[in-house]
RNA sequence: GCCCGAGUGGUGGAACGGUAUACACGGCGGACUCAAAAUCCGCUGCUCGCAAGGGCGUGUGGGUUCGAAUCCCACCUCGGGUACCA
């Protein structure tokens, strides 16, 4: 690249490495971005006066140190939050930017599969390589806040915190979460009554009690439906679970299997959570998504007696204005009550049955050789458990079910209608029971058409409709018994009625149901936060906060045990920790033996706090001191914590749903002072990269490709260019390192922001990284002569036209890095320069006052090159807490403006006026010009528009 | 299927309803050089024209407006989310 001409002090990719290296040293060495707390450890001798500063909490999601190492993807992000805290920083912020890692999580324990290897191993080792490539980035990060969630005093609060949540009950009357102590107080004077089965408190024994308080606490061991994965061993959240049934990670096979497990109580959040939305700064799109995920939705449930049983389904429907057209019902295979209600033999008489047609699941008997409705339901459940979620998504919306020989009784109209089970019932949604309404609900139609039954409609549908379900707004009709007439209301009035009457009657209720189920939470792993839990024979027993932390024991096989057989049951290697799993304590009735409980905490666990140890990452006494917290909350009506978040759109749901839940548990019980953790939200784009096969498909390596008029070559061979996700297996891999060695990591810094909007997804192309090279090589000629390496600026004024440029530069660079608009932050800093650079060439050196802002400018962006030039200007501190420039707004204003001319919204003529030179000004200059009045002759003016200080109009004629 | 979001030069991308294509890459031409690289300067949406100048242009088709990349309607393509949620 650079020969023995080039000259010795010009910016090369040597010269940034020899100066960044150097600076990144010296801001270790000074503490630079040691920031600091108010009070307590963090307050310090550097810095110190800052904490009186307005505070800025900007936070990076924390990444997963994986063994591959970042590439260029990565870091989009983590440059942004890192140019918009150091401009704010230079604006009299006092800026908490950090950066930890999420480091416990399953790759890390795979590998320890397969090698042995500790995962503690592996994962400080990734650790390590993380903190040295993010360290050459040039990150202002306060490094004593870097916590990584697999640090013994980091988990030590994760346990602390699930015992606040295990420790707390949610008080729905005043609508928050409140220790379990205060329950039982309320339950022992008598001002609150159990509400379960009526036995009163006095008259229970303890262990009555123990387990009435239990089944209150937000943190419960709950037999629920999970996702059951064999193929990993472990249990999976829904949010883990992929559309197509599948693990997120590994791509294993799903069951659906009710087993016991932890679960948080994130249900009675729901509301919360939804309506808190409204007042965070996130996108409408990212609000969208959580608000889908809790999926609110108002209706009825109401009660449908079973022919004699004295027992009645209970279903739920978003549309009880359709009731009349209740024909059937369906409950979920697994429902309770079907055991219940299943009769010995079919119902006599029917004309309801073909027994013969041999149609899967038809009237009744025929499922498989069933002859009874219990054999029925059996084979029909096997049939169903049999399947995984892939199986029954790739059978798409084929309608199965058995009738179960039962009927129910229609409220409306007393008309009894069968029941059936059938899977597209899922238990897990409102009641598990639905009553079907094939006239105004698509899957029910097609139910209804599968099993011949009858269909009456209750919305007039409109004229032309072609014959299924009509789901949309219209007349009721059909729908009127002695007491109530709905007909001709629309569907919202209809509703209102129909809930009033079912009220009144006592067979139904206006309730609302949620999507969001309780958060499942535990895993069947080794490399988690172990639960500050212990058993004895009744049931679990929180650990009191002096016995933490609860290590992780020690083992060599780390493996759960892992099966094809979807009815294998989940086997954590925690288990087999014997020594470590059975423990003599005195949890204050003796010492005696307990079992620890041998799941570990999911992976979400930890990233849903990690902000708030940010704060106070060295307490011993607490998660966080209540001061130093409100500090860092509060700037005057702060209603998140952390002021900018950023990070990738996918976790949308899953980790800001848990860390939202988290936070207003902690806010409940007063732990933390704002309702939400997060205020505004920023979704970073991706980075990808081209990636290129050859004939055969196959990848071949990105960086040795060359295109030549237009076609790619790979050798002599001309293969075909694709786009996707850098990685290894598309053989597109580029990584920071490699750009820094190259170019700097200056000019890698400022290409990333440069390559568009931080929020868009743009592809990585290393032939463009050069332009940015070019503007700092640029800078730094305008700034130091590159025989000398001297500064050859002068103090002189710049020319009227520089200096007007420079404010208005100033002024819109300090507008787009406010706003994340760093792309064009940068076109605006390139254009300065190519003026500075015209005038270094006319006049010899760069006025002192462009050079130095331009230097403070670029500074955010390319911190190790301004630091640089910035002491060779003859500044002795770094300019880390230099304000930044300001803009004369005298000098804002412009001498002359163009203005366009145009004729028929055609623009003919471009007018140099001042700039607020009014309309009839505007109008008599435009009729003056030449051209203008070229192409008016012989025309009637039939309008003129003038905006003074935009353009003019002629409409003609 | 449903719900979002996006389609602008050869490429990445600019553009409060008011001069479309800022800035950069690439390309072309030039300076320097024995030469090349690096560096510097100029040109670069398509099209007709010697030129002056004109026509056409922001996925497609309509609409609102004096004026639309921008607002509205329909459609197409791509990306994301979600999926029997009653």
């Amino acid at each position: 690249m650079t020969n023995d001409d080039t000259p010795q002090h010009r910016y090369s990719a040597t010269l940034a490495r020899d100066l960044e290296s150097r600076w990144q040293d010296r801001w270790e060495t000074e503490r630079t971005f040691w920031t600091p707390n108010p009070r307590g450890a963090l307050l310090g001798d550097v810095n110190a006066e800052r904490a009186g500063l307005p505070k800025l909490f900007v936070l990076d999601m924390f990444p997963y140190p994986s063994g591959a190492g970042l590439h260029v993807g990565h870091p989009l992000g983590f440059i942004g939050t890192d140019v918009y805290a150091r401009f704010q920083r230079m604006n009299g912020r006092n800026v908490l930017h950090a950066m930890g890692f999420d480091a416990f999580g399953l790759p890390a324990e795979q590998y320890a599969v397969q090698t042995g290897q500790h995962p503690r191993v592996t994962t400080e080792q990734n650790i390590t390589t993380y903190k040295a490539q993010l360290r050459a980035l040039g990150l202002g990060h306060d490094p004593r806040r870097g916590v990584s969630t697999t640090d013994v005093a980091y988990y030590r609060w994760t346990q602390w915190i699930f015992l606040q949540i295990f420790n707390a009950w949610y008080d729905r009357s005043n609508d928050r979460a409140r220790h379990v102590d205060e329950l039982v107080a309320e339950l022992d004077v008598g001002t609150r009554l159990p509400d379960d089965d009526g036995v009163p408190w006095a008259e229970r024994d303890a262990m009555a009690r123990r387990s009435y308080i239990d089944s209150k606490r937000l943190a419960y061991v709950g037999e629920a439906p999970v996702n059951w994965c064999p193929g990993l061993g472990t249990v999976l959240a829904n949010e883990e679970v992929t559309a197509d049934g599948r693990s997120e990670r590994g791509n294993f096979a799903v069951y659906k299997r009710p087993l016991k497990q932890w679960m948080l109580r994130i249900t009675e959040y729901a509301d919360r959570l939804l309506a808190d939305l409204d007042d965070l700064d996130w996108t409408d799109s990212i609000k969208l998504m959580q608000r889908n995920w809790i999926g609110r939705s108002e209706g009825a449930e109401v009660d449908f007696e079973v022919v004699g049983h004295d027992a009645a389904i209970a279903v739920f429907t978003t549309r009880p204005d359709t009731l009349f057209g209740a024909t059937y019902m369906v409950l979920a295979p697994e429902h309770p009550l079907v055991d219940a209600i299943v009769p010995n033999d079919w119902p006599d008489g029917s004309d309801l049955v073909d027994v013969d047609t041999g149609r899967l699941g038809n009237w009744r008997g025929v499922f498989g050789a069933a002859r009874t409705p219990p054999e029925a339901v059996r084979a029909y459940r096997a049939f169903a458990a049999a399947k995984s979620e892939v199986e029954r998504a790739a059978e798409g919306r084929e309608k199965t079910g058995v009738f179960t020989g039962a009927f129910a009784v229609n409220p409306t109209n007393g008309r009894q209608i069968p029941v059936f089970i059938a899977d597209y019932v899922l238990m897990g949604y409102g009641t598990g029971a639905i009553m079907a309404v094939p006239g105004q609900d698509d899957r029910d139609w097609e139910f209804a058409e599968a099993f011949d039954l009858p269909i009456v409609r209750t919305v007039q549908a409109p004229d032309g409709w072609d014959g299924t379900a009509f789901t949309g707004d219209g007349p009721a009709i059909n729908s009127a018994n002695d007491e109530i007439d709905l007909n001709g209301l629309g569907v919202a009035d209809a509703k209102r009625t129909i809930i009033g009457w079912l009220e009144a009657r006592g067979v139904g209720t206006g309730t609302i149901t949620y999507k969001l189920r309780d958060w499942l939470f535990s895993r069947q792993r080794y490399w988690g936060e172990p639960f500050p839990i212990v058993y004895d024979e009744h049931g679990p027993l929180a650990l009191p906060d002096a016995l933490l932390p609860v290590e992780l024991p020690e083992m060599t096989d780390f493996e759960p045990a892992t099966s094809d057989d979807p009815d294998a049951l989940p086997a954590p290697p925690l288990a087999r920790a014997e020594q470590w799993a059975t423990v003599d304590l005195d949890l204050g009735d003796g010492l005696r033996t307990y079992r620890r409980e041998v799941n570990t905490m999911p992976q979400w666990a930890g990233s849903c706090w990690y902000y708030l140890r940010y704060l106070d990452p060295t307490n011993e006494d607490a998660m966080v001191d209540r001061a130093t917290e409100q500090y860092w909350t509060n700037d005057g009506n702060d209603f998140g914590t952390v002021d900018l978040y950023v990070g990738g759109v996918e976790h949308a749901v899953l980790h800001l749903l848990y860390a939202r839940f988290w936070h207003k548990v902690l806010y409940d019980l007063g732990h933390v002072s704002a309702p939400e953790p997060f205020q505004r939200l920023f979704n970073q784009g991706y980075i990808q990269a081209y990636a290129y096969t050859d004939e055969r498909g196959v990848y071949v390596e990105a960086s040795e490709v060359a295109e030549r008029d237009g076609e790619y070559f790979f050798g002599d061979q001309r293969v075909s260019r694709e786009y996707g996700k850098i990685g290894k297996s598309l053989k597109n891999v580029v990584t920071p390192d490699e750009m820094c060695a190259e170019y700097g990591a200056d000019t890698f810094r400022m290409y990333e922001m440069f390559m568009g909007p931080l929020d868009a997804s743009r592809p990585w192309n290393t032939r463009d990284v050069v332009g940015v090279h070019r503007f700092l090589q640029r800078l730094w000629r305008n700034c130091i002569d590159e025989n000398t390496g001297e500064a050859r600026v002068a103090d002189l004024a710049p020319s009227a036209a520089l200096e007007r440029l420079l404010h208005k530069t100033i002024d819109a660079v300090r507008h787009d890095y406010a706003s994340l608009g760093f792309n064009t932050a940068i076109a605006r800093l390139f254009e300065l320069n190519n003026a500075l650079t015209r005038e270094v060439e006319a006049t010899g050196s760069a006025p002192r006052s462009v050079a130095e802002a331009s230097v403070l400018m670029l500074a955010p962006l390319a911190p190790h090159v301004a630091e640089e030039l910035w002491h060779r200007l003859g500044h002795d501190a770094s300019l880390a807490y230099e304000p930044f420039p300001v803009a004369d707004p005298a000098l804002l204003v412009a001498d002359t403006v163009e203005i366009p001319v145009q004729v028929n919204g055609k623009v003919r003529a471009k007018l140099a006026v001042a700039p607020d030179a009014d309309a009839a000004a505007l109008e008599a200059a435009a009729l003056a010009d030449a051209r203008i009045a070229e192409h008016l002759a012989g025309k009637q003016i039939v309008k003129t528009v003038v905006v003074p200080g935009r353009m003019v109009n002629f409409v003609v004629r």
